[in-house]
DNA sequence: CCTAAATGACTTACCAGTCAGTCATTCCAG
DNA sequence: CTGGAATGACTGACTGGTAAGTCATTTAGG
């Protein structure tokens, strides 16, 4: 018993962002409210005192953990339609395959709905997603659905509604992932769902009645 | 300052159902960790050992809550298409006319939501919603839409994802409602987006009536 | 050595759950 | 009717356990 699982080390570089590893993960297991502090402190292989010495508070853990995995996400994003010279619906294909990995990912996953989870007792940071993640999703969808119907590829809509019932099949598997594959046995495979989400999304957004696909 | 509140009441019929609006509410608020018992009694209009008389713990009570939750959405959709006269694209506008007023009632949807952000610490409940409210939302649309595709309707999809694809939107448009719309002052109404939603759908699963390229 | 990063025992606050006592209501005896 | 005894719904101070946050001490690393 006596051997020390790891000598003490001293990391000031590296110690923020290992935190805030070991907090998503344990946040992800048990919720903000049921984590606790030496839970975190355990899974980063350290004290609970060496949290304080980088966060001043718990609340303050989660926030940084949320920031944290914002810019990854968006920068997926966008860098999956960055390619301009392709037609719209074949960056709308790109985007569905960006955001279906993304939601496959229970990780990444797993910080939306810890934000969706705690609105009510983070209304700062709701709005900040809000803004900064889901404003940024739709406007990306919406653009692309703006320069599709501008070039008469796609019908006229409503690009902001329409953006998001676009984004709404990826947000569902998303969150079914994250909740219900846990608890049963028979899930059902995101790729097939978001294939089948774009085959009938391009078909009902064509711009002419007989078919679009080349 | 002597004047008392109320004076004490005994309703033992009524109490069951005054604790679980008033838990109900709180959780609404606060999520199930951060309400605390006194709060949920203080609601109520009654003291903290009021409650353990109709209810062993606060987890009996969570339980207790999202039960009496379920049959009345049940029955509101079944409701819904229960006319069996009606083409099968008439069922499914019944159907998202009866999920947006679901997904309307900022009370009702709180409820899934619970489920969803506790589903990690109550997985014998997320199980139990699984089966017993979105088991059968789904096999009530794939169940018109098999009878529209029977009926030549509707081409012939994979009637289990395209169900998922009929009530994502429903889903993002109720999780919307409760995270962001308290946070914000642009709400998108959710009538506008249903609708949307129910046109563009139909048009991609309709049979091509100009006998149309697969 | 010296500094500052890291530790973990300690303090403090909070809250689920308990239970001895209170009082509104009911119901019979007179 | 009436009053007072019995009932049991209701109360809220209290307990025990848990966990956030602190800080005097220890020790890695230069």
């Amino acid at each position: 018993m006596g051997s020390p699982a790891r000598p003490r080390l001293r990391r000031k570089e590296a110690r923020p962002g290992e935190l805030l590893s070991a907090a998503l993960d344990t946040f992800r297991e048990k919720g903000f409210a049921a984590t606790r502090m030496d839970d975190i402190a355990a899974r980063a292989g350290v004290s609970k005192g060496t949290i304080y010495l980088y966060y001043p508070s718990k609340e303050a853990v989660f926030e940084a953990m949320v920031r944290a995995n914002l810019l990854p996400n968006i920068e997926r994003m966008e860098a999956a339609i960055a390619d301009e010279e392709r037609s719209s619906a074949d960056r709308l294909r790109l985007l569905v395959t960006a955001f279906g990995e993304i939601a496959g990912d229970a990780r990444l996953v797993a910080v939306p709905k810890l934000v969706l989870a705690e609105a009510g007792n983070f209304p700062e940071m709701a709005r900040f997603y809000r803004h900064e993640v889901i404003g940024r999703a739709l406007s990306l969808v919406s653009g692309v659905l703006e320069a599709g119907m501008a070039h008469g590829e796609f019908r006229r809509l409503d690009a902001a509604l329409t953006a998001r019932l676009f984004l709404a099949p990826v947000i569902v598997a998303a969150l079914w992932q994250t909740t219900f594959v846990p608890v049963e046995d028979a899930p059902v495979p995101p790729a097939d769902l978001l294939r089948l989400h774009l085959d009938l999304f391009l078909r009902s957004i064509a711009a002419d009645a007989s078919g679009g696909a080349p």
